[in-house]
DNA sequence: GATTGTGAAAGCGTTCACAGCC
DNA sequence: GGCTGTGAACGCTTTCACAATC
């Protein structure tokens, strides 16, 4: 009752950073580094120390004072807060462009979340293999997400089918959805949604590009948030 | 003097919603319907409307009271403030999985960011097609830059060559960079970096599912960010 | 001496609530 | 009557700065 970190809230924030202190301290650990400060840790994330500090310390106080943190603890307190302990199978629904090179991306399987299958409505694709993964039918599904105890699934089909893949995701017992297609989902309350727009990405930096633009014919407002610079000098 | 925005600041998380709104719009538009309400807009968009008219506010005064927002008028000025008035060629660094899913997803060049070409650095890859794009030697890079007026990079190599895929980038004349690699990158000031990284966001879906879990067995505390949630009601 | 953990302050972003305008 | 535009209030996030600890 007093280690586990049971019922701790974490602001949102936090969560989105922690994986990312996690792939630096997998690194470390490959390394063979044992220690690591949090301004180390604040420099290989691109944040400041006091940040990391502050999210460490929603986790526990497991650093040590004149120290540090240990690499291999943290990774297993990261690890365990984040839910990481084991594997998390995914169902892809789309066999497209992106589902297949998400099916085939080997990142997914070694970061803890093996693809336990990929489905398609279109019968021209139900079948044909993606590495060594083959695509069923939608309607196979609900059966997927049974069988591999699936709680994630990733709609990656177009726009106006993604609304569709959805409710089936829902139907089948998914509770939480990764959207790659360029449209708001909805779900029931209890089912979590992220969404990553690719398109959006490229948009947000077209606004910086043109502001820069418009500053160079202009006055010297910085059209580059100050979040997103990054000295390359050490 | 009066009309344009320039040299007015937007908050980047309102820049980040502003793509949003905007392919609302078009399909709006598409759909023949001449005004919108923040309402209207902001129910399509999953957020409240407060934040569509203050997001809005920023570009200019563009409603009108009692009516709500004219489509494609709107359309309009949301596309000037994003810089969305012309084409921005991409590049694409990495002809893995990932990089050809890019070059071959039509959602770019269909919302303005042709891909002007991709490179590689392995032998094996440089020549081959992806749809209508052909793979070229990561060499040709500052020419390609150079003669298609590039200005955003994409970063889609592994982790290990992300940073060198970058310094080549910005070698060869990039200001934006858009990073699939899950790596951190190291840019000098005045270049702008976004980083998409997949399995991040699975990590932190599995956060929320594991702590639903972790209530499931104890207490009731929700572990669905209110953020997340949607009805699924009309 | 070094570095964490954390209150307090400052800065942002969201939401409220209503005056202003059509 | 309906809807926008926005000051003010609120809440979340970041940063500061320093006492506590090794």
């Amino acid at each position: 009752m007093a280690t586990t970190s049971r019922g701790r809230r974490i602001p949102e924030a936090t969560v989105a950073r922690l994986p990312v202190y996690l792939r630096i301290l997998l690194d470390q650990s490959e390394a063979g580094i044992a220690n690591v400060s949090s301004e180390e840790l604040a420099d290989l994330a691109g944040v400041n120390a006091a940040k990391v500090r502050k999210d460490l310390s929603y986790l526990g106080t497991y650093g040590t004072r004149g120290v540090g943190y240990e690499v291999e603890y943290l990774i297993y307190q990261v690890r365990r807060e984040l839910g990481l302990t084991h594997d998390w199978p995914v169902v892809i629904v789309g066999a497209g462009n992106l589902g297949q090179a998400l099916a085939g991306y080997g990142g997914f399987r070694q970061r803890g979340f093996p693809v336990a299958g990929i489905v398609d409505n279109d019968p021209a694709k139900v079948g044909s293999l993606i590495g060594d993964i083959r695509v069923r039918d939608v309607a196979d599904l609900a059966e997927i997400v049974r069988d591999h105890k699936v709680s994630i699934g990733i709609v990656a089909t177009p726009g106006p089918a993604a609304q569709e893949a959805a409710d089936q995701l829902v139907a089948a017992g998914v509770t939480s959805i990764l959207n790659f297609a360029p449209v708001v989902l909805n779900a029931p309350p209890g089912v979590n949604v992220r969404k990553v727009d690719l398109a959006v990405e490229l948009q947000i930096l077209s606004y910086y590009e043109q502001r820069r633009a418009a500053a160079a014919a202009g006055s010297s407002l910085h059209a580059v948030p100050a979040g997103s610079r990054r000295g390359a000098s050490a």
